[in-house]
RNA sequence: GCCGGCGUAGCUCAAUCGGCAGAGCGGCGCAUUCGUAAUGCGUAGGUUAGCGGUUCAAGUCCGCUCGCCGGCUCCA
């Protein structure tokens, strides 16, 4: 009895019935037979021992596919929940998915793993790879499968079970470990040659605070040790772009013992801020926001009106001013809507768009603190945006292009959309929150920009749209916001005088572009890896005179630059020029300016870039107009010279 | 907040079994006046995160507190 399998370039072959991928695969080619992890039969992956009883189309996996790299690193999470099995026999298994750049397992451990124990247990995940052992499964009713993984005390696979709807479940098994999974796995063991452990932390089970705290190991495979190596170097390379290393090496930031969570802006860092800051109101201004400043200390009434006091009260900080209680701001909309709220306000005059760079404190759980990513006060580059109902697609859209533009075209960074619905502490009706949330899905699809939805992870008082970011290890952060908000204004009796003379409600949308300053400029420092483009480098350019005779000239080149508001400095320091090159190099200053004695007869300046090396001389007022047009442009790469225009 | 790890000079890191706290870089001083990634010599710099304990003796061992790092939870 034959069966006929196609295959994806669309040709057909016979084999017999029950044949395996294996069989086919080793059929193809050997070579393909070595590097097969699993098989895609009528778009279901299985793995390729599994018998293939009918027609069917046939896709075999191999490790170079992404697919395949999943399957490798999920069989890795097994074979290492196997290892500490052997090793630590009471060790409950939780679960242990693959993920991006490798995989984990959870464990319920009586005693933490430390560093070295990973050590152990990456020792004995070679042995059970040396030991080649076979990956088998098999289908049992899930009744079968409770008792069985009762007995055997794997009370989490239990629970697992318990909450599933299928009747029947699959087990997979190599060596001792018998495991509840859907697969498909590697044949067998031997498959996996390069991987290695990365670290162990605590991880709660079923990511709920008020679950038992579990040990998580990650650890990371490849199909080849080579690109096991260039993954470990990257990690290396990463955390050389750390933004806390940077702001400490290139003087930027820091944050002292007596603030935890409460960053310093250093000078070269507060130019950075500025650059962003003149930027920020200059783009804003032309986009028809109007800027606003509101106290950071308010009432606390105005807090309970606004629903804080009732939702947010955990991550605010109170105090107390002649008797009577306030609160830091962690937000700034109570304060846009009280200024809205201090006239009557007509439809002739809205969309009323309030942008404020407005310092906000919030507590942050100590654990989660991390450099300028995340802190415990920051400036949100807030908008309040009051209109009319019929004004919420244009709104939106137009917050959308903002921060498109600004992410993409003016620096050049990759952002990821979620629209986040509705959370379980969240004021008003249902109703109202499906009204704005299908608003915000319908501004999206209309961009044709690609979202996931983050269920429940909406502010108290409306849905969003989230803009993360990522750092220089992958992890995202959430930077720009849009928020679609109907409550606020019912909650303060927001109106609006229409063309009927009569009052309305008017629906708010809060929003940020950069998000907080403070993470943006960490996003940032890591995005250029403290190599500024001109127009937010602390420094521009630095002189560097060759010898103490040239001081003067030096002096000179800085003033004619400083006229066109360039940041110019002199290394005066009694040292070599090479010397003085490195420091440059190393502060990454994106121009260095050698002047000596042909320099000084000359007019011009021997101009060095930090990427680009020797450019060779220039009169300095070439120089200045190179720089003035770089820093004006906003440009990302060094300009060349023959592109500068007078 | 929770789990684990870590904390020595401004930075990077040494200090054997519990036995005199050190180096390089950076800083400062002197010499040198130099042409595209490190000139030489000298010198200052420490409550070994803080508090308590064990010990003849603590950077080292124990306890607590603080901070940092990696995760989890949470969020701009």
């Amino acid at each position: 009895m034959a069966i006929k399998i196609t295959f994806p370039d669309g040709s057909v072959k016979e084999y017999p019935r029950g044949v395996t991928a294996a069989k086919v695969a080793e059929d193809i080619s050997s070579r393909l037979a070595k590097n097969a992890v699993a098989a895609r039969v009528s778009g279901v992956l299985q793995d390729l021992e599994d018998e293939i009883q009918e027609d069917s189309s046939l896709e075999i996996i191999t490790v170079d596919q992404p697919e395949g790299l999943e399957i490798l690193r999920h069989s890795a999470a097994h074979i290492m929940a196997e290892a500490v099995k052997r090793l630590y026999p009471q060790a409950k298994l939780a679960i242990g998915p693959a993920i991006e750049n490798g995989f984990y397992y959870d464990f319920d451990v009586p005693e933490a793993f430390s560093p070295e124990d990973l050590g152990r247990i990456e020792a004995e995940m070679h042995k059970i790879v040396q030991e080649n052992q076979e990956f088998t499964h098999w289908e049992v009713d899930r009744e079968t499968a409770i008792k069985e993984f009762a007995a055997m005390g794997e009370d989490y696979k239990v629970e697992l079970l318990q909450e599933m709807e299928d009747d029947q479940v699959s087990i997979y098994k190599q060596g001792e470990l018998v495991d509840l999974c859907r697969g498909p796995h590697l044949p067998s063991t031997g498959k996996l040659k390069a991987f290695k452990l990365l670290n162990v932390a605590g991880a709660y089970w079923r990511g709920d605070s008020n679950r038992p705290m579990l040990q998580r190991i990650y650890g990371t495979a490849f199909a080849k040790q080579k690109d096991l190596d260039e993954h470990l170097r990257r990690l290396e390379e990463a955390a050389r772009r750390d933004h806390r290393r940077l702001g400490r090496e290139l003087d930027l930031f820091s944050i002292q013992e007596e603030g935890p969570g409460f960053p310093f802006l250093h000078p070269n860092g507060m130019v950075i801020w500025r650059s962003l800051e003149d930027f920020w109101r200059k783009e804003h201004r032309r986009r028809g926001y109007q800027e606003v400043k509101t106290p950071i200390i308010l009432s606390e009434s105005l807090w309970q009106r606004s629903g804080h006091w009732d939702h947010y009260r955990e991550n605010m900080y109170f105090t107390e001013i002649d008797e009577r209680p306030y609160a830091i701001k962690p937000m700034n909309c109570p304060g846009s809507i009280l200024l809205y709220k201090r006239r009557l306000q007509s439809y002739r005059d809205l969309p009323l768009r309030y942008c404020e760079l407005g310092l906000v404190h919030r507590h942050e759980l100590s654990g989660t603190l991390h450099g300028l990513m995340r802190v415990r006060c920051f400036h949100q580059d807030d908008a309040h945006i009051f209109m009319l109902p019929s004004q919420i697609q244009e709104e939106i859209t137009g917050v959308i292009d903002f921060i498109d533009y600004v992410y993409r075209d003016v620096f050049g960074l990759n952002y990821r959309v979620e629209l986040s619905t509705k959370p379980e502490d969240a004021m008003g009706p249902d109703e109202i929150w499906e009204t704005a949330t299908e608003a915000l899905r319908k501004a999206v699809e209309a961009k044709d920009i690609p979202y996931e939805v983050n269920e429940g992870d909406g502010a108290f008082y409306g849905p969003k749209l989230d803009f993360h970011l990522e750092d220089c290890l992958g992890r995202t952060w959430q930077c720009g916001t849009i928020q679609l908000d109907f409550l606020m204004p019912e909650r303060f009796d927001l109106t609006y005088i229409g063309e009927d003379g009569k009052e309305h409600r008017p629906v708010m949308i809060h929003r940020v572009i950069f998000g907080a300053l403070e993470r943006f400029i960490g996003i940032l420092i890591e995005e250029f890896a403290g190599a500024f483009p001109v127009w937010l480098a602390p420094v521009q350019a630095r002189v560097i005179p060759v010898g103490e005779r040239y001081l003067d000239y030096a002096d000179q080149v800085r003033r004619q630059l400083m006229e066109d508001d360039l940041r110019v400095e002199i290394d005066a320091r009694d040292e070599k020029v090479g010397y003085k090159i490195r420091s440059a190099q190393l502060e990454k200053i994106p121009y260095m300016l050698i002047v000596g004695e042909k320099e000084a007869e000359a007019g011009t300046v021997s101009v060095r870039h930090r990427q680009a090396g020797d450019l060779g001389s220039m009169p300095v007022e070439e120089f200045r107009k190179l720089l003035r047009q770089e820093a004006a442009s906003m440009a990302l790469q060094p300009l060349d010279i023959s592109s500068v225009v007078d």
